[in-house]
DNA sequence: GGGCGTCTGTGCGCCAGCGCACATTGCAGG
DNA sequence: CCTGCAATGTGCGCTGGCGCACAGACGCCC
C-alpha cells in the first residue's frame, strides 16, 4: 500500500516549501538556525481563535485548514494551506489572534518560527515582508473565492475544486482523508460527499479506497470543478515566485 | 422626504475616515495636499477584476462593495468598506490587482489617493503600514466570516447582517437601496429579500419605503441577526483604533 | 480467525431558496 | 392628470442539500 509518508531518505529540506525556497539566501540564511522541523499529525491544532499563534508553520507535506467553527459546531474551512505558503499571517498583520482556528488535516511535516521571530523579520527585512504579504494576498483571494463558490456553486463542483487544491498543495497526487472530514471541510454532509465522490469514481477520474484517494485524471478533474479552482490557482501563480515553488507542478504520476 | 446627502455646510474632512484619522499626525499632514475629494455616485466602479487600481479610496459617506462576478454572471459580495477603511489593499499588499470588482453601492463622498503615493507611503512610513495592515486583517475576517455565513446561515439572518455592517459604515441610521440591490449584494434572489425584509418591518425592527430602509430597532436588529455580525464587529473594535473613528458609533437617531 | 469499530453506500421525508410569471404601487415627467 | 417605469408584493412547482436511519464492507487487533 502506498503511503503519503516522506520517504525516509528525504532530506529534510527548507526548499519543500514554497515560500522559504523564495525566501533571498541572505535572509534564508539567517532563519535557518531558527527553523525548527516539526511533525503535523492529523487533527493537530495550530492555533485556536482567540488565541495568539506561538509559532508561524511552513507546512512541506502536510495541509493545514484555515476553518471555522460556529456556535452551533457547524464548520466551515475558508482557505487551505500546504507546501506553497504558511499559515498564522497574523503575526506579522496585526492584532496577532483571529476567529479561525487553524487544524492539520493532512498528516505530513514542517517547518516553524517562534511568533516572535517571525514579527521581527516582518519588520526588519523588507524582502521577507514584501513575500509574505504577496502569499497573504494569494491567501485573501482563496478565501474571497470560498465565499463566493460557497453561495453559488454545487456540491459535486465544490468537491473538485477542493480536491484539486489539496492536491497542488502536495507532493504526489494521492490524498489521505475521509470523506467525513471532507464534509466537515466543505460544511456539508458526509452522504453528499459519498454521492459527489461516487460520481467523480464512475467517471473515472478518482479512485477512492477507505480513506485514499488516487486522483487519475486530474485534467478531468478540472473541467468538471467550477470556476473557482482556476481563478485561484492563476493568482497563486501569479503573486507566488512560480520558480521557487519546486512541488507546486507535482507530476499527475 | 429626509436624503442621506451631505448636507451643504458640512465641513470635508478626511477625519471622517476612520483610517484618516486614525494617522499619526506627521503622516496626515504629509497626505494632506495628496488627498483628493470625490463624490462617489451609485454605481461607481472603483477597479475592475484584473485591472491595478488607480487610486485608494477611502470613503467618509458613501459604501463600497467588493464583489465577485461569477462567469455565469452570478454575483456576491465578500466585503463591505466604509467610513471605517480604505478600498484596494492590494495596492500595498503586491500584485496590484485582484478577481474582485469594487463597485459604490451607497453614493456619498470620500478621499482618495493616487496608487502610487499610496505603495510609497506604506513603503516608507511604518506607521502607515501597521495600520494598513490592522485594518486589511479586519478586511480579511469579514471576507471569511461572509464565506462561512454564506454556507451556514439563513436569508433573513444575513440580510440582518448586512444591514448593520453597512449601518455601521455610514453616519447616521438609514440606508438608500433598493431590495435588487441588496439581492446582488447578498448574491439571492430579489424575491427572497422582499419576503425577509417585510418580517423585519412586521417584527418592527426597520421601515421600508422605496428604497430608503430605516432602522427602527438596532437592538432588536442584532437579535435576528446570525452570530456573524458580532464576530466581525468585535474584530474591527479590537483591531482599529476604537476613538479614530467618530461614525464608527453612530447614535442611532 | 472472529469480533468490532470505522468508513462507506442508500433510502426516505423535509425545506429553503430558485426561477418564473404576474399583480400592485409609488413616483416622475410630459 | 395621466402615462410609464422602476420598485415591491405574491403564488407555485422544482431541486439541492439536510437530518435521520440503516445496511454493507473493509481492516485491524485480540
Amino acid at each position: 500500500m502506498v503511503t503519503l509518508r516522506v520517504p525516509p531518505g528525504d532530506a529534510p529540506d527548507p526548499l519543500l516549501n514554497g515560500l522559504l525556497a523564495a525566501l533571498p539566501a541572505v535572509d534564508l540564511q539567517r532563519w535557518l538556525p531558527q527553523l525548527e522541523r516539526v511533525k503535523m499529525p492529523l487533527g493537530q491544532v495550530l492555533y485556536e481563535p482567540g488565541a495568539a499563534p506561538s509559532h508561524a508553520y511552513f507546512p512541506t507535506t502536510s495541509l493545514v485548514t484555515l476553518l471555522y467553527v460556529m456556535e452551533n459546531g457547524a464548520m466551515s474551512e475558508i482557505a487551505v494551506i500546504g507546501n506553497e505558503g504558511m499559515v498564522a499571517v497574523s503575526l506579522f498583520m496585526g492584532g496577532g489572534q483571529t476567529p479561525s482556528r487553524a487544524v492539520v488535516h493532512g498528516a505530513g511535516e514542517g517547518w516553524r518560527l517562534r511568533a516572535r521571530v517571525m514579527a521581527a523579520e516582518f519588520e526588519q527585512s523588507p524582502a521577507v515582508a514584501k513575500l509574505m504579504l504577496r502569499f497573504t494576498q494569494a491567501l485573501i483571494v482563496q478565501m474571497a473565492q470560498t465565499a463566493v463558490c460557497n453561495r453559488h456553486h454545487q456540491l459535486p463542483e465544490q468537491l473538485c475544486r477542493w480536491l484539486l487544491l489539496n492536491l497542488d498543495r502536495l507532493p504526489g497526487s494521492q490524498l489521505r482523508m475521509t470523506q467525513e472530514l471532507i464534509a466537515n471541510m466543505l460544511g456539508v454532509r458526509r452522504e453528499g460527499v459519498t454521492e459527489a465522490a461516487l460520481r467523480l469514481q464512475k467517471n473515472g477520474l478518482i479512485r477512492y479506497e477507505r480513506g485514499l484517494i488516487t486522483v487519475l485524471d486530474r485534467a478531468g478533474l478540472e473541467q468538471s470543478s467550477c470556476e473557482c479552482y482556476a481563478v485561484v490557482k492563476r493568482q497563486y501563480d501569479r503573486l507566488l515566485p512560480p520558480g521557487a515553488c519546486a512541488a507546486r507542478s507535482a507530476p499527475v504520476a
